[in-house]
DNA sequence: GCTGCTAACTAAATCGTTAAAGATAACCAC
DNA sequence: GTGGTTATCTTTAACGATTTAGTTAGCAGC
């Protein structure tokens, strides 16, 4: 007998005296054969270690893998790290493990050949805040082949999942507009054309087509701003690249830091992650939230409504979010564009 | 010409009129062929949309997938909401990016054929404090067939990443008992037989040879209580079976809730994130830290240490710990036992 | 002009399955 | 006894690549 080699199926026949085809049946089709036989066949194959069909056989002659491939934007270690990813891949594994399906986990930032040469394996995708210009998706299979679930951002012709981000922005910016700022201020998160952890002005270095979600939700703090009259070109805007707290806390200490008549009062954020750094650092500084500093995030991770002081946000439910994404691929759903509710939550950081 | 197939690499080749071995040549070993004839063959892949060799006919070919699995002992659900279990997944993420693999995620809860089925694609697996009693191994390949790493516990014959659990517990405890407790207690994470998060006797209940790296930190702990002539068995523990703030609150509220006199005043954790509960949920009743009670966590997370009071902790390199793991499965380093050191981090919440 | 060598390519076998179509025997109704 | 079903199993052809062992042509050396 050869020592090394796996198993296979023929072995399995060859010993048994049955044909391929019928071991094969007994794994996939019970009703195509006698119950006997069948059992026959599935105890002989526990005995001779054999663990079933391979799955790289198997996937090239059905054409299906039962895999679904999730491509992220940012690098697997920082989605992985970020509470809202790792929330949507949450629900995407929860569908998916439903329906016998398993996850792979592609990053956008790997090299293109990469994502190409494993993507060809999965039998669906769900692509999450993908940057147009990344291009990646002329690597994806083409539109039609395999489907394709678009999340937090726009691309033409396939099916996305979205959030109302601008109604949202709108409503919590014109919740802490009730008290009027005396300088009100924006941290917001990757807009930029070029890598930047910094105050920026407030129109240029934004980019034109990218990042639809950031656009849209300034767009919901301009209209609150326009009814208080406020002209949105004199609220100043910090920009922050990576949606982590040692990213995040430069920036913050430099705004926390500034002379107390030059300080904000009231800073939007356009994360919950960003918004924690700003309380921590406060803290550390002995401002009070909210009398001195008012602060609003935005999705509602629960780490925000741990302590005080709560968050004011907007929570997103990232978790259904991955999970209709999930469905939609799996066929489960119709694949139509989706926008979910969010719900404005008042916590104590503004109240 | 046949609308909806694929392009094959054997349809490139007709067209082209050249043999599928030199078109595939072109893509897997520019040195067989001339560049002439590379470039040419490359530019006509591109313009009839061939985006390179199927992933599932290459994989059964070559045997190789490029993909390698992450078995979680938990439902995928819960581990990419944990902190620890995500970092190690950074970890394991960043160094298979940097070697042109991706990660597969499958979960222990899985139904076994699933997990089976999907299991003989990848090119090895890293286990993650699987329960041996799971006893999803046997669904596994065979040790010696494709590389296997195991993480947080043992696995006989395999390689193994495991953290110093032992002297580590050692450490925090006696650190803690510098200080004499009146009411030391234990709060422990997965460690009965059946599912409980209640208090429980100190010694019955628990799993005679699962969850090893639970036992090894108990060990440590009732070594230093040895030192300080403290019964192990006066000891009070509790027992969380989910490292959540959903499932911990309920157990910590009936700790802290005890009467004064029976309410401890140390309480030993086995993670960050139940002491972190413990924080929350103290803050709320008024007790101070570390004043009327001092609190030690496991795992040294980051959210542990971004707030007043920065935890008491052992910090345990949970990246490094997947990187190491990957680096093992990929044959790039000797794929031998390791134990990684861990700090005892001081912080306020038992100074 | 013959031999040997290399570069550039091809033919054919193979990887381990599944699926469609075929074969055989048993059973049944009339 | 004939034709029609069924149940059960087999034959055979893919699925889309890679790889081994050629084949051919071109060229150098003597």
């Amino acid at each position: 007998m050869p020592t090394s080699r796996r198993t296979t199926l023929k072995d399995l026949a060859r010993e048994l005296g049955v044909s391929t085809a019928t071991v094969s049946n007994a794994f996939n089709r019970p009703d195509q054969l006698s119950p006997k036989l069948r059992e026959h066949i599935l105890s002989e194959a526990r005995r001779l270690g054999y663990r079933g069909p391979d799955a790289k056989a198997r996937s090239l002659r059905t054409g299906r893998s039962r895999i679904i491939a999730v491509v992220l934007a940012e690098s697997l270690t920082y989605s992985l790290n970020d509470a809202v990813a790792s929330e949507l891949l949450s629900g995407v594994a929860e569908v998916l493990d439903a329906h016998g399906h398993t996850l792979l986990l592609l990053s956008g930032r790997q090299h293109e050949a990469q994502v190409n040469g494993s993507s060809s394996i999965a039998d669906g995708f769900i692509v999450y805040g993908l940057m147009p210009s990344l291009m990646l998706l002329e690597e994806l299979p083409l539109p039609g082949q395999r489907p394709l679930v678009a999340v937090d951002f726009d691309l033409e012709g396939q099916p996305t999942v979205h959030v109302d981000d601008e109604p949202a922005c709108y409503a919590i910016a014109r919740h802490a507009l009730k008290t009027p700022p005396r300088r009100p201020a924006v941290i917001n998160l990757r807009l930029t054309k070029h890598p930047c952890n910094a105050r920026i002005a407030s129109d240029q270095e934004l980019l034109p087509a990218d990042r639809t979600i950031t656009r849209a939700r300034l767009a919901g703090f301009h209209q609150a701003f326009a009814e208080h009259a406020i002209d949105p070109a004199s609220v100043p805007m910090w920009n922050i690249e990576e949606n982590t707290h040692e990213v995040c806390a430069p920036v913050v200490a430099e705004i926390l830091d500034l002379p107390d008549e030059e300080r904000p009062d009231l800073l939007l954020c356009m994360s919950d992650r960003i918004a924690l750094t700003v309380v921590t650092l406060a803290e550390q500084r002995g401002l009070r939230i909210p009398e001195d500093l008012r602060v609003t995030g935005f999705d509602g991770i629960a780490e925000g409504q741990y302590r005080a002081p709560r968050l004011t946000t907007v929570r997103q439910d990232s978790v259904e979010k991955g999970r209709i994404a999930a469905r939609m691929v799996l066929g489960l759903e119709p694949a139509e564009p989706r926008l979910l509710r969010t719900e404005l939550l008042i916590g104590d950081s503004c109240p």
